[in-house]
DNA sequence: CCTACATGATTACAGGTGTAATCTTAATTG
DNA sequence: CAATTAAGATTACACCTGTAATCATGTAGG
């Protein structure tokens, strides 16, 4: 059963995206300057992860090493759709033109959009 | 004080937002259809949205009309943004990659994406 | 004029969430 | 070997959310 990750445990499952397996403590640690949380509830929050089944763990003595079962781009994936669905009623246009509007977007992104639509393009052409 | 919206207030907001000010009544009715809500809770709904002052109301005879006090686009930016940084990291592209990989990108969304980083690279010339 | 109905207000209640504290138990230390 | 410590497990608790039901009251119809 997968169930919605909360805001607070993606956090958590962040620290697992970028270095895993780990110690609970090494989570609490990584997190110690992001947010001011209490090492009892980085273990809250891991134990829920692993309920949900978005995190596993190995035995390592007696303490446990936590890794992630979902993968991030797997997330990232399925919640931005979920998200511009919900809120955006399914157009991204809008979402870019806020993002544009408020200085977010750099060379960067635009460098990247701009292969996704040449791409997309070229996709189109040979469909 | 202004709270997150849930999901579900989300729902009657759009409503109000495609017309307003409108009875409670007829925002059942307009969601009758999309969900299977019963009158009582899109009247908690509503409540539960004035109460965060995101949705007003003027008296009519004993009925009130209810209308939006946050606008749809500030909304949307707002949610945007703090959806990319949270989910995302703050880069937009993956976001834009993954909805065209599940080809849900269309010709219009392209149209507009080529629009605005044309004005986005106008602006940056003359800046 | 009184009664039923419609409307908003209040109350309900289980499950999720943020944020920990306490309990249990195994290991470490003196 | 006994006592402290540290890990995970269990419990706590208030607030939010989904989903209504009940209460109070003003209005409309008979």
């Amino acid at each position: 059963m997968n169930k919605d990750i909360s805001q607070a445990e993606l956090e958590v499952l962040k620290v697992l995206w970028a270095r895993s397996p780990i110690s609970a403590n090494e989570v609490v640690i990584a997190l110690a300057d992001a947010s001011a949380w209490h090492e009892k509830t980085v273990k809250t929050l891991l134990n829920r992860l692993v309920a949900k089944e978005a995190v596993g763990y190995e035995k390592d003595g007696r303490a446990y090493l936590y890794y992630p079962l979902v993968q991030q781009a797997d997330y990232q994936q399925k919640e931005s759709l979920s998200f511009i669905q919900r809120v955006l009623s399914g157009r991204i246009a809008p979402l870019v033109a806020g993002f544009a509007k408020q200085q977010k977007l750099d060379a960067k992104d635009v460098a990247e959009l701009k292969q996704l639509i040449a791409d997309w393009e070229k996709e189109q052409k040979h469909d």
